[in-house]
DNA sequence: TGCGCTACCGTTAGCGCTAACAGAATGGCG
DNA sequence: CGCCATTCTGTTAGCGCTAACGGTAGCGCA
């Protein structure tokens, strides 16, 4: 095994001394060049091994101007989706030989973005994947100028900005769908914060869907994402008795909705038929299990990686990447009640 | 403002220039050497500001030989724990000028471990902090025979690794103790798989207070973490009704139970009384609200990095950090049901 | 005046690597 | 046999920064 007590790591130096070639040689073997004899990569590649060698990172940024890493700014970490879609990209991005540096934010503020770009630069990351599904987040980055390639998760590219998206609208359509095919006319919606980008997709495909089967949309509540929202709008639906089937823009909005109808004695889905938006791994043990439409963040962060590397090792143009979520059926959802 | 369109960004020397001064001094100013005069470093702010200057991180790591980053090592990211402590770790770190660079992984074997390992030290992290809740970890690094910094979360330090943990023997005593409090004397307990740290802890603290209060402790079923695990677990429960309290090991487990009890017409608390373990957001609005264990992930990672810094910095040794747990009563627990 | 000490600033070298060029060896072909 | 193209390998320079040392000016004190 690699023994080096004696000073510090090895150097292309020593491995080149090992292997009685230069040091340029040994720099060519790590990285694939093609004039190469066979005889001496074994030889080289030998060395290496035995030395345990590793290539510094600092001294081949130094020249290269590359640092091999991707900064990822994230806000939300402790929640499904962006934690998932930070595991995607990791994963992908270690088997393409890339470092992922994140910066972690509380709150979207443009000043709080634009510290933690700041700090991803500074480390000289080679592009940047942004994962604050805030509105405000494409126009605090176009005003940054930056000079890295950026991939906005939930936006649409625009301009210099690419965007990565789990098809919202789509999904809204599927959960909707759903509904009407079950015989639901009255089809209420709780929606995200308005100007969060998610949200509002979703907010247009309930809104499409509807309009297409001519069908109110008039039935909209505004909450959080958090499940507290979700229980305090409950309890209001629960008293209105307005729609017969919630289209909910989240899975722990729902578990709110369904604590608050259980406690008010409206049964799920005998009354009402709740769909959520997320398919958290939990969502299948709510009481009733839930009906909610499905998005892979974790591919979805991979394909992140995949146009990352295009842009940054082949140059191309950005764009903005699209991935299809599916509807889950589960039991909080059934044919609407017959009334008299 | 800084205006570089002609070439690339500015370094030392161009700062040094317009400042009249040698880029050495520049590098004083940049590091708060104290024998630089007012006067001058005034100057050299200045023309920082006005260049826009930023300190290339690759060669000042190349010839100190501290790359400021610290690699975090995660699996289950996904999940609330982990996801805060990564938080915690990140804003400490961001506050005291490292760089955090994560390998997020699955599972968690010797060969995954030592993959992510070597893909941080490749970059020349300057320490690890390791969050991954196996049994086997702790083994497994010390195998890896590091000469960085190690600090793994969730264990008790050994030799050359460091610990940082919630005080999980803590908390499960002090949920314990409640339903103790409340009348409770058959008090089972859902524990996470064998072999995981947390789990383990839990397991003993339960021991513990039921023999400090002479209770038998025979009420033990493992579960996997998982929602579904907790499902199943309660179906059996529910038919042997065994106990009047269940201490179950996470609140994800518990809300399976919930599930399982609720089909099963076991009422909680009426006929049982359940405890969880995390205190994860959701847990408010389980049907009931549930009785959990508080812990503070991101203060921990906050401590964490300060243990980091103090052993990178100031070549202090390790130790074992421990944060104390809260008890939280909600509506899950209640006194125990006066049978016949 | 001379000596030493301190405060400040500049010069030099080198961290470990790759790009660019220069040189040596080989093979094909007229 | 000579010439050029091709393949392989070595030499040199420099990426941007900090450590180490050297030099100068100013001051106090004998």
């Amino acid at each position: 095994m690699g023994n080096n007590n004696d000073r510090r790591l090895p150097r292309l130096e020593d491995v080149a001394a090992r292997a009685k070639v230069s040091h340029q040689t040994v720099s060519r073997v790590i990285n694939n060049h093609p004039n190469v004899s066979k005889a001496t990569r074994e030889r080289v590649e030998a060395a290496i091994a035995e030395l345990g060698y590793r290539r510094n990172t600092a001294a081949r940024s130094l020249v290269t101007r590359r640092t091999q890493t991707i900064g990822v700014l994230a806000s939300e970490l402790g929640q499904y989706g962006p934690a998932n879609t930070l595991l995607g990209v990791q994963q992908a991005a270690r088997e393409a030989g890339y470092f992922v540096s994140i910066a972690a934010i509380k709150g979207a503020g443009p000043e709080v973005i634009s510290d933690a770009v700041r700090h991803l630069t500074d480390q000289g990351a080679d592009g940047l994947i942004v994962i604050v599904p805030h509105d405000g987040t494409l126009q605090a980055l176009e005003r940054l100028n930056l000079d890295v390639p950026v991939i906005v998760v939930g936006g649409a590219g625009e301009g210099r900005l690419s965007g990565a998206m789990v098809d919202q609208k789509l999904g809204a359509r599927l959960a909707v769908a759903h509904l009407i095919r079950l015989g639901h006319q009255r089809i209420g919606h709780v929606s995200g914060p308005l100007g969060w980008i998610d949200g509002q997709g979703r907010v247009d495909g309930w809104r499409e869907e509807l309009a297409e089967a001519g069908l109110s949309d008039d039935l909209l509540v505004e909450g959080d994402w958090s499940a507290g929202s979700g229980y305090r709008i409950g309890q209001q639906l629960a008293e209105q008795q307005g729609a017969t089937a919630v289209f909910v823009s989240n899975d722990q909005m729902a578990l709110g909705l369904l604590r608050a109808f259980g406690e008010k004695g409206v049964r799920v889905p005998e009354d009402v038929s709740l769909v959520g938006f997320d398919d958290q791994p939990e969502s299948e043990y709510f009481m009733p299990p839930l009906t909610t439409v499905r998005q892979d963040f974790e591919e979805l962060g991979k394909r992140c990686m995949d146009l990352m590397r295009a842009q940054i090792e082949d140059g191309a143009a950005g764009g903005t990447l699209v991935v299809n979520p599916e509807l889950v059926v589960r039991a909080s959802t059934a044919p609407r009640p017959r009334l008299p």
